[in-house]
DNA sequence: CGTGTACTTGAGAATTGTCAAAGGCTGTGG
DNA sequence: CCACAGCCTTTGACAATTCTCAAGTACACG
């Protein structure tokens, strides 16, 4: 619980302090953490495991905005404002959470204004990933983004293998093609070429071995 | 000056240090305010005119990610952490800001957590435009994106007239296109659609008078 | 009023989406 | 351990949308 880097920089006593008011929580796959419209009355920290957040849209279509996983945290753009959340955010598998209350989380910035820059910091960042998400997903073919979500995953997901990275996919078919924003069934031919082009390798559905992490990463660079 | 909703909650004597320590300055059409790649040296607040950040990618293409104006401001996720900007900022017609530099920045939130507060909300705000914006281009046909753009550009760039809204449009079809992912001709085709459907009205390549947001807005929402 | 730039329109090519059917994986129960 | 049911995935064929290239037109500015 230590580890979390946005407490990383306090003190031993004021973490301490902290740690004491956190509550720690875990979902099973397909459980709602936070429901869109519903008003967060907490800041959520993931510690173990991925979620992702979505929006049903008004023709009951879910569209999926991010994927979170270890240390990413969500709830906090609502905790000052009291507005509604915009999405929904679900368990992709078992997870584990740390929670702080609206109170707490508010005493805590006005108390320690480092952390409010290392908020704003964390946003900016938050910002830049979506500014990245939204260039590619704006102005790319489909190829180079599937490659982009292929790297990523690589990152976040992967293990080493002799052959190479074998990342355990956080999400299904249908659910890369939601977040890609394209059907499922472009996703399962593009990812077919790629297969037959010897740059990945597909275990089962959860799993893909990338053999040439080269070539998608040349392929995400041509935008 | 005074207006700016930033400094909105200070008080006069504040407001009054704060004012002594930004400097304003013009920029013309097409001039660049911030280039990419640049370490933002300020944060920079749009206080006339409006500006579009965009990145430039590997091959050459230009890509818009935001159309800033009145009261936008950029450069504030890149104070801290010392990073360089993904993005560059040009002005797309007269534009005025008020800066800060980084020193003076840094000052006023740590003796005003307030405000810190304050910029996480507006960090918040940017998020979850851009998370509407992702779920549109992401997951959207064209002819929504369009109409979802044309009331925007209703919102901030319209004045009243006894027909209906018209819009002065900050960016040429070209730019237009570009912000939304598609291309030139294709954005043409479908407002001239929307014109033999007396939805529109174009008055020369500057104006859009809009006789019926109403439909935009009824297709804007069926994502 | 002319000239260059930006915009519109057209036709064909390429890409992606949709519908339908077959194939493969996973997990349960015998 | 095997068989089966259900669901997810893949593949195919076709339709719809968008892109590209090319030409013609309108606009804005000097």
């Amino acid at each position: 619980m230590h580890k979390i880097p946005l407490f990383a920089q306090l003190s031993r006593q004021d973490f301490e302090e902290i740690a004491s008011q956190m509550y720690s929580r875990t979902y099973q796959k397909d459980e709602i953490i936070l429901e869109q419209g519903q008003i967060p009355h907490a800041l959520t920290i993931i510690h173990k495991g991925s979620a992702k957040a979505y929006r049903i849209t008004p023709d009951g279509q879910e569209k999926i905005l991010y994927i979170f996983s270890k240390n990413d945290f969500f709830g906090e753009q609502y905790l000052f404002s009291g507005k509604k959340s915009a999405y929904a955010v679900a368990a992709l598998g078992p997870v584990q959470v740390c929670s702080f209350t609206k109170e707490h989380f508010q005493k805590l910035i006005y108390d320690h204004p480092m952390l409010a820059i290392y908020f704003i910091e964390e946003l900016g960042r938050r910002v830049v990933q979506l500014e990245r998400a939204m260039q590619s997903t704006g102005g790319s073919r489909v190829d180079v983004r599937i490659a982009a979500l292929l790297l990523d995953f690589i990152e976040k997901y992967a293990v080493n293998t002799p052959r190479g990275a074998e990342i355990i996919l956080p999400l299904s078919r249908e659910g890369m093609a939601n977040y890609l924003g394209i059907a499922r069934e472009t996703l399962s031919r593009k990812l077919s070429v790629l297969e037959s082009e010897g740059i990945l390798c597909s275990h089962g559905n959860k799993r893909l071995l990338v053999l040439r992490p080269d070539v998608l990463a040349k392929r995400a660079r041509e935008e």
